[in-house]
DNA sequence: AACATCACTTGATTTGGATCAACTCCGCAA
DNA sequence: TTGCGGAGTTGATCCAAATCAAGTGATGTT
């Protein structure tokens, strides 16, 4: 069963045995999401957490003014969502929304909680999951508030670079996964100052087309952008 | 047994029955901490989890130039350091010290960790408190990315208010709790930003005297600032 | 083929907050 | 009393990024 052989790739799940793992593949609903479609809103009773098979999923606010922040971005194999499920209010305090077509299993909240009354190694595992995450927003929280344009998007595109293809010689290639416009939202910049910043990376050996980014050097960058 | 009081007060362990607590303050050590004291540097293993008596403990982080980021101050009652204990790494990810003369609990890990094998409503307990926390951080990437500099010192005001005393007539007086260069480094503004900020809440009512500061309509600044 | 639209890029200008610097106020110690 | 240092304010200048604006070059549509 494929939804199956998915679950078990998840970071989440990595350490629960194969008759859980059943147990919860039978729980859960595979859900495909066109371009742009919304999977809950801020404020939403959180009935669900999901993990992504395909696609990416963005989490995010808007303010009254309309202005939007871009929590996070998730992609396949990554859970989230698991924290709004277990706080006090219940609720969903973000937005989520598909960037492109998507497909993202469902798990019911109900059955979760019951998952952890019983095993409670199953609950060790959810909290590493979650404070993984929580580490994750803080570093952002560092990076939006001590380093420049253009030592974020070189951090992104560094972070990016680990999960695919580097070159014998050292030379990395990284094919964006979603539009710039997106990335600039999550990295809290404009689509100008993404611009510009991608051209002042040049001396680092990054040079781009279209979505295809070179980067010559990748140390040289790490050490501009004061990352690894 | 007033270490057991206080562990009863305290968010986490509202919904714990006596006899949990009771063992659990057996297995605590109070500690404490004279100003500026470090409790624990980033990158030290994760040990123990802390809850404050007094005083007020900061979280924060130190960039390669040195700089500071502070990721929050923690005060009486407040518990920190939860999601480092179950962290993959098991090690802390922040600095911690302390901003004056202060009185924490100390909770080991291992003790902690057997108790959740044992109760799983103490799993469900922790996994909706450090959720909580993470619903913090979201908000204050939030505030950082796109709230100036005035508007975030007033709704730390505002969040200050609400513990403190409220007169019949609406009028608010807060009483700020530490330095005004900690509050700044906690907003992510200079002081000198900070000083300037609060000269330009005046027209809403906000007056300084030294750390006494008076908001004649909270309404008005909440409006401005974009919060409640 | 003509046109609209979307996803950027590039240029000119503005601005909020940082930086640098001087100064006040207050507590405290010799 | 004087003198020192730390906390905070105020003023002048600078700079990174936002904003406003125009242009390019793909892609799809009638």
């Amino acid at each position: 069963m494929e939804l199956l052989q998915t679950i078990k790739k998840s970071p989440l799940f990595l350490t629960i045995d194969e008759e859980t793992l059943k147990e919860i593949a039978e729980h859960c609903r595979k859900k495909k999401l066109y371009k742009g479609q919304e999977l809950f809103a801020a404020g939403d009773t959180a009935e669900n957490f999901y993990i992504i098979l395909s696609g990416w999923i963005k989490l995010s606010r808007i303010s009254r003014e309309g202005e939007e922040i871009i929590i996070h971005v998730f992609g396949p194999g990554e859970s989230f969502a698991e924290a709004a499920v277990f706080s006090d209010k219940k609720k969903y305090p973000v937005y989520a929304q598909s960037i492109e077509d998507a497909e993202v299993i469902e798990i019911p909240r109900s059955f979760f909680i019951k998952k952890i009354e019983e095993d409670s190694r199953f609950a060790l595992r959810l909290l590493g999951s979650i404070s993984a995450h929580q580490h994750y927003l803080v570093q952002q929280l560092e990076q939006v508030t001590s380093r420049t344009a253009p030592q974020r998007v070189g951090a992104f595109l560094l972070r990016f670079c680990k999960r695919q293809t580097e070159n014998a010689d050292g030379v990395m290639v990284v094919d964006l996964p979603y539009d710039k416009a997106i990335i600039s939202t999550r990295l809290s910049i404009k689509p100008e100052t993404f611009s510009r910043a991608l051209a002042k990376l040049e001396p680092y050996g990054v040079t781009a087309d279209k979505r295809a980014i070179t980067i010559k050097s990748p140390e040289a960058l790490a050490e501009f952008c004061d990352v690894d």
